[in-house]
DNA sequence: TATGAAAATGAATTGATATTCATTATGTAC
DNA sequence: GTACATAATGAATATCAATTCATTTTCATA
């Protein structure tokens, strides 16, 4: 059908794209459909033949990213290593990712917990998350890496709670720094926690 | 002044907190002035004799919110005790208080990530903070209850990092569960990490 | 109770921008 | 190269809500 044509066209992505950097720029409510056009190098109102209205565009755009995102995530940590390691590799990946792609970081670590219509959306997403959260831990009690008593609900929050704020003050400096980098002191953190032994 | 006796009055406070409620419901944005004056059972216009303009009733609610919260945590954690334990007491204290203010949760979790404009007032909340966690770990690594091998800019994230997520999942579950329960199992995770021993 | 200042009101103004649509351009089949 | 369909344009429209301000109400004082 005619629309899939549309959507799979460059003009299509350079719209998403231009929509991601205003979004990232100035936010959803102060981005306009006039900046965005003219960011993709457009009249305005190409933007409607390709998107139902401006709510369209964030959702289209984090619909993409996160369907990129978690199929990259799920390659990641799929294999045999001991749950540790996994842990390891999904921080990793997560960290590097938000690194390359610094406006869906910004969007993703702002909007998502911002809008409330896009939250039914985003409960999938971090949905995602969590069930890959909880098969590594799984396997790491399995494996009597992880502790036994550990409330698996908190330890998500506790996980992926942690991994946004890193985020969120990498984004806030403006991404001066290498966010992967860390990576590894952060799962250490997860590990081992900050006691003296 | 004059200033000074409005914005002590009962009508000056019961507007402060109809925008907390109304910015707690939809936003800042899709938040409106009739709204915020109806909350209050004030016409529109009188909310611009207490107040600048839209923005300036979310910068005054976070003002105020923020001093008396940091007052809190403040007191919270001055005393002799030992590091674990005012760590601690800073995050029961920090659910705690959150907990009995929804309206102000909302708003510290979602505008203040979001609204650019009110980042430098934000530093500062953030920076108090960040403070109150550098003393308390200084002084946990001095008595050698906390490992020496910190890297104390990831820790601070990572605590209030972690504490942020458990209270945006409060958040999201409407508040259905005792958010003040988290605390203790929280801590023992910062401490002693998921790692079986 | 009369008077004037301070406070409050809410309808009218203003500005902004999302969305539409009549028009123009582009490209394709014959 | 003509005719048709599809795509793109951007000025005009429609809506919405922040802010203003002429008018009214409240209230302290004499």
């Amino acid at each position: 059908m005619r629309k899939d044509r549309k959507e799979r066209s460059d003009k299509y992505y350079s719209m998403l794209n231009a929509g991601g950097v205003v979004f990232a720029r100035l936010g959803f409510y102060k981005a306009t459909i006039s900046q965005i056009a003219a960011e993709a190098g457009v009249a305005d109102g190409t933007i409607y033949l390709y998107f139902k209205n401006k709510d369209d565009i964030l959702y289209q755009f984090m619909n993409y990213k996160s369907g990129r995102f978690f199929e990259t995530m799920r390659q990641a940590v799929d294999g045999t290593d001991p749950a540790d390691l996994k842990l390891r590799k999904l921080i990793r990946c997560h960290l590097k990712e938000f690194q390359n792609d610094r406006d869906m970081a910004v969007i993703f670590q702002s909007e998502v917990r911002y809008r409330r219509d896009v939250a039914p959306h985003i409960k999938d997403i971090s949905k995602i998350y969590f069930d890959l959260l909880t098969e590594i831990i799984e396997q790491g009690q399995n494996d009597g890496i992880l502790r036994q008593n550990l409330f698996m609900g908190l330890v998500k929050r506790f996980v992926l709670g942690a991994v946004e704020g890193v985020i969120n003050t990498w984004v806030a400096a403006e991404g001066k720094y290498d966010l992967v980098s860390m990576a590894d002191p952060l799962v250490d953190l997860y590990l081992g926690g900050i006691e003296a032994r």
